[in-house]
DNA sequence: CGAATACAATCGATCGAACGATCGGACTCT
DNA sequence: AGAGTCCGATCGTTCGATCGATTGTATTCG
């Protein structure tokens, strides 16, 4: 169970120079997230980076490229991880399945830099900003044909695809506003919960997700530790912990 | 159809002394929704309003005040609203497709409000913080206490209450992140879709609502704009225009 | 080999601009 | 006359950014 169809070596290289470099930016990440760009000083930056800001200069070239850097990094794994769930799985209640199984992780594991993409695009100059708002809709092209096709399949209901995509979407990226290491429940926990929420949204009355078992094996806790080069929790069982099949609505 | 059993007069009044300081607190409102609190220079805030700094002093107390004031008010009364219709709404799932119309309507048409409140609370300083996410937390309640009484009463059947309501919350929210007058659905379509989106959310596979058609009647446009003192956009027909009757999942 | 060279990394000092906020005085209206 | 409303001028502070100079560390040259 433990060697996934994932691609050799798929990791985005992060964008760090040197040690020095990343540590710059694992700064920027948690103080832009907490205190937002405008709130965040250089002066903070420099110090909550352990350097002068006369240096800082030299890694960040201006305070808003490193803010343009830090969210194109953080799309582009998103996209990239989209893409191989789209060309690694054939039924498309699978592939929405992995789709917010990926997006709630990554929210909850990368919740600064996810915060950061999601609420400081308007502390972008207006070229930059077309760059990742570009970078935001080819990721969110990869959900709306994953419900198109699933309501041409005959497997989902919605009132109208736009606005359950942004449903779907905004419910998950949630996830990073309220998350914390130390709650309730686990983040496979709340996956789970969030692919339940999404499947009941999507099928709008109908039957849930029968998941076909025939699907090629592809694990979203590979895929997202390779892609984001990060360490997850181990998941006590798999799939879907004993808390979180507890709670699942019996049909 | 025109009169409601709305109670008199529930509007909660504006924080604003006169017109001067109404101009001010809605410049703030668009301001501090397009750049962010710390984004937002007083000097903008004075233009905007078309007064000097100087004078700006003489309503707002400090910029950080006028923040406060700015959500306070709003969430009062999303709190007030909340109470009247959890007040009003005998069955369970009338008061959920209420709170939901009410919170999609407003974030909707009171989009830079809305979006202030969700997104400039870190920065209050830690003791109007404080209040407000009292205020908030008041809100959400409403919702909780929904969600459990249509649990209990076994109409909705979710894999978990607390993040079932975040989920609705932060997708209903989502709508004044996206919304814009010109788009191709009207306000009451919109929050049409949203009622039906929770329906399926909180039914989990089940039937979608079954309204009972003995409720007494209480009118979502007419409470919206006593309580905001707005005037809402006529709606085509009710309940539910055209278009949106016909996305609508036949059952 | 050792000296010379090149370059990345770092910092103290400082720039002009913008920041939030305040003052005293000048206009209205009663 | 007195309260309410407004503003020009200006306060001290912080902002993002740049400068010249110094260090550390390879690489090249004689």
């Amino acid at each position: 169970m433990s060697e996934g169809v994932v691609l050799s070596k798929p990791g985005v290289p992060s964008p760090a120079i040197n040690e020095t470099h990343q540590r710059i930016l694992e700064s920027a990440v948690r103080l832009f997230a907490d205190r937002g760009f405008y709130g965040t000083g250089i002066r903070e930056l420099a110090a909550s980076a352990g350097l002068s800001t006369a240096s800082l200069y030299h890694y960040m070239g201006t305070k808003e490229r490193l803010l343009f850097q830090i969210m194109h990094d953080a799309l582009q794994r998103l996209v990239l991880a989209a893409s191989i769930i789209e060309a690694q799985s054939d039924d498309v209640r699978v592939r929405l399945d992995r789709l917010v199984r990926m997006h709630v992780v990554t929210h909850a594991l990368s919740r600064d830099a996810s915060n950061v993409v999601d609420n400081q695009v308007g502390a972008l100059d207006p070229v930059d900003r077309l760059v990742i708002v570009e970078q935001r809709d080819a990721y969110e092209r990869f959900w709306a044909h994953a419900i198109r096709d699933g309501v041409d399949a005959g497997y989902f209901h919605v009132p109208d695809q736009s606005s359950a995509r942004m449903a779907i979407l905004e419910m998950s990226s949630g996830v990073a506003r309220w998350y914390s290491a130390g709650g309730k429940y686990s983040v496979d926990e709340i996956a789970d919960i969030h692919v339940d929420l999404a499947a009941s949204l999507l099928h709008g009355g109908g039957t849930r997700f029968d998941r076909p078992q025939t699907e090629p094996h592809l694990d979203i806790h590979e895929l997202v530790e390779s892609i984001w080069a990060i360490r997850l929790p181990e998941r006590a069982s798999s799939p879907g912990t004993k808390a979180a099949q507890a709670k699942r609505v019996p049909r």
